[in-house]
DNA sequence: TTGAACTCCATTGACGCCCATAAAATGTCA
DNA sequence: TGACATTTTATGGGCGTCAATGGAGTTCAA
């Protein structure tokens, strides 16, 4: 199971790439595309960010079930639109569409978030100050989370 | 089930290294990840520590994409962005990240703390003033419960 | 032919892997 | 039961490898 933890901030360089960390890339070994796919993030400026997996997983949900659902329907059709699938080069590292960099206002630095299943790219500056926020939000729900303990690992 | 016990003060090392407690190592014995995972305290100046399990049944209540609706947002973004795997050396030893360190005010030593399902680590006088802190705080509870019977709460 | 994108190579600093030692715990045997 | 042997920990340090970064050459296509 891919699981993206823990923030790096990597420099991006004159010609547009940026090294993935070493550990995302650990966790997507294996996959059948060799790199990332991110697209820009619906609520911030941010990139969403995961493996192929996650595309070829909504693709078969879509494919099952969804024809149906308005919502889901346009949440897949927003994401494969606006997705790009950036290879690795030798070292690992990946270019940056233009338009996503401006989405995520990016310069001279990409702080990579790891949120588990995916992860995002953020401005550093940016990220601090979401991170601020999300550390202040997440404080008020770690007693709900309690009360709703996650399953254990039957597995 | 892991069960951490007991409390264990290890020196840190000039390179950063910290000797996790054999008994603490035996506890995570044959998870997917030979390792630890840490991360700052919401609310204290000290890590708390888990075996990867602990992520991996977080990422499984997270894990169906839905960047509209996810209530447990800001907690999923905090917790995995702020956690570090730690791998084991053949010694069983880890190195804690440099932020780690400055948020729990580790120098010379690390006390590993005992907490059941999972573990802190302190700075050791931090956790001594915490200690005689909590006890004060406890004794002053139950006398508190005494003067007021049937205010217990079940929880 | 000129720019964009990819391949290949170089550097350096951090990290992982290995071995050594000492102290403590445990086991063994007469 | 007391002396000795074995194993496990905790700790220190050397060294090779890999990750992150920078830049030069090469290919492809508009």
């Amino acid at each position: 199971m891919a699981l993206f933890t823990s923030t790096y901030v990597n420099k991006v360089d004159r010609k547009g790439r940026v090294s993935v960390p070493a550990p995302f890339r650990m966790a997507l070994a294996g996959q059948s595309f060799a790199g990332i796919v991110v697209f820009p993030s619906f609520v911030h400026a941010a990139l969403d960010g995961a493996g192929i997996d996650l595309l070829e997983n909504l693709a078969r949900s879509v494919d099952r079930f969804d024809p149906f659902t308005d919502e889901h329907d346009a949440f897949a059709t927003t994401i494969f639109g606006d997705s790009h699938q950036l290879p690795f080069d030798a070292e690992g590292r990946v270019v940056l569409p233009e338009n996503l960099i401006a989405h995520a206002g990016i310069t001279e630095h990409a702080a990579f978030l790891g949120r588990g299943g995916t992860f995002q790219v953020w401005e550093p500056q940016a990220l601090s100050a979401y991170k601020a926020e999300a550390l202040k939000r997440a404080r008020a729900e770690r007693a709900a989370l309690r009360r709703h303990p996650g399953a254990e690992t039957g597995a």
